[in-house]
DNA sequence: ACAATGCTTCGGCTACCATCGAAGCATGAA
DNA sequence: TTCATGCTTCGATGGTAGCCGAAGCATTGT
């Protein structure tokens, strides 16, 4: 049955890394499941035998992506029924605490950290966010060229939206991504506020103690 | 997460049983499912939880019924990604003879004619359900005194209410009970539309040619 | 050729959860 | 009252499936 596919939690962290219509590899997969390759390749499998998700080659990659629209809207439904009751689900994520409070996803902060500044950003509506996409403001731009010397011309890049939200794999919240959010954690980088953990693989982000008071200055929501 | 509930094979019986509409007992679901009726309220629970169905209690049985259209509709949608993945589920057709049709309940008319009525009733707003109470609406007191003779002050009655969901036995909806659905039943026996089968026990009710014509042009819903 | 990366398969371990027996309530009938 | 039915709770058991370590292919790069 289709529905017990889903019903596993590494499997439906993994689809809905998925539902944002990009295909990932199996290893990303994984890591936004948080399980190792061997037992990410196995729910693959399932999922694959399901029809909830085809691959697709390219080198030594494996693309993975939603069979279709209907597979992502049956899944939006879900979604929508676990919303009604309150029953959002509460996942045991990554175990380990750190990389639950911030960590790297692709070239950005997330984790509660990374929610908690997409947060104050649109709470002071430096940001507005339409769906998944976000939209700088001119308070915004001055914002960020007074306290963290980003301006907006740093920002253009072809390929990429400015802005974007990212669904937090922990906190199943938006934090901010595309470009600016690459801006803004290379510059955290460069002012010693965090660091990539130095461990070869590793996710998670370290701040350093002034960095974290600096973050919390800036984006906090007292509870830190 | 809601998937995960309709993941287990004996779950998904249940929910398939009601996605036709009706409500079934306890019992009954866990006789679907094919397991023990201990098991069975374990699922029932966690289905109630997870906001899947609502139960209602009738005497000492318990019927349960799927929340509303928005789960049906998932239920749906996953039904149709298992199909084209070559699996899927049949349901058992009905079985019952014609006491199904048109029966006594206690006073009043039940079976599928009784659903029907109901149906027709709400339907053309002359009734207003809200749960298992029904009120009668100033258009629904007209409809009555003009097509059955039945003013309102025959309808006092100080031990009952005046009208009454009764959760049908075979369909399984909501037939007309009360004050009214008693008035309604014995002014068919006046007109000589319907009366009680003569065998002893009985509880089937006839409809004369005429009746059941007069009846379709009262309540039909085009199918009769 | 060799090494490195990405993914899969295999084997064993563990934890969860569906399942049932027995007993406990609740409702309705005799 | 006493009995019967319908459903729930409790406790214990077992099967299943997720999980990871180690090893095996496959592809790419040097």
């Amino acid at each position: 049955m289709v529905a017990a596919l889903v019903g596993d939690p590494a499997r439906a962290n993994m689809l809905t890394a998925l539902m944002n219509g990009r295909a990932l590899t199996a290893s990303e997969l994984a890591q936004e499941a948080g399980i190792t390759p061997q037992t990410a390749s196995s729910h693959l499998a399932k999922l694959e035998a399901g029809g909830l998700v085809e691959p697709e080659k390219q080198g030594r990659h494996r693309y993975y992506r939603l069979t279709d629209d209907d597979v992502a809207g049956v899944l939006e439904g879900l979604a929508g029924l676990a919303a009604r009751t309150g029953h959002m689900r509460v996942r045991t994520g990554p175990k380990d605490p750190a990389l639950r409070r911030a960590r790297i996803c692709y070239d950005h902060l997330a984790g509660d950290l990374g929610v908690q500044m997409l947060d104050s950003l649109r709470e002071r509506h430096l940001v507005k966010q339409k769906k998944q996409e976000i939209e700088l403001t001119a308070e915004g731009e001055r914002f960020l060229a007074k306290n963290l010397q980003i301006s907006s011309d740093m920002l253009s890049h072809p390929r990429r939206p400015v802005c974007k939200a990212c669904l937090d794999w922990s906190e199943r919240r938006h934090h901010l991504a595309g470009t600016l959010g690459a801006a803004m954690m290379q510059r955290f980088a460069e002012l010693k506020w965090a660091a990539r953990d130095p461990t070869p693989g590793s996710r998670v982000v370290n701040f350093t103690r002034t960095g974290e008071k600096q973050f919390a200055a800036l984006f906090g929501n007292g509870k830190d």
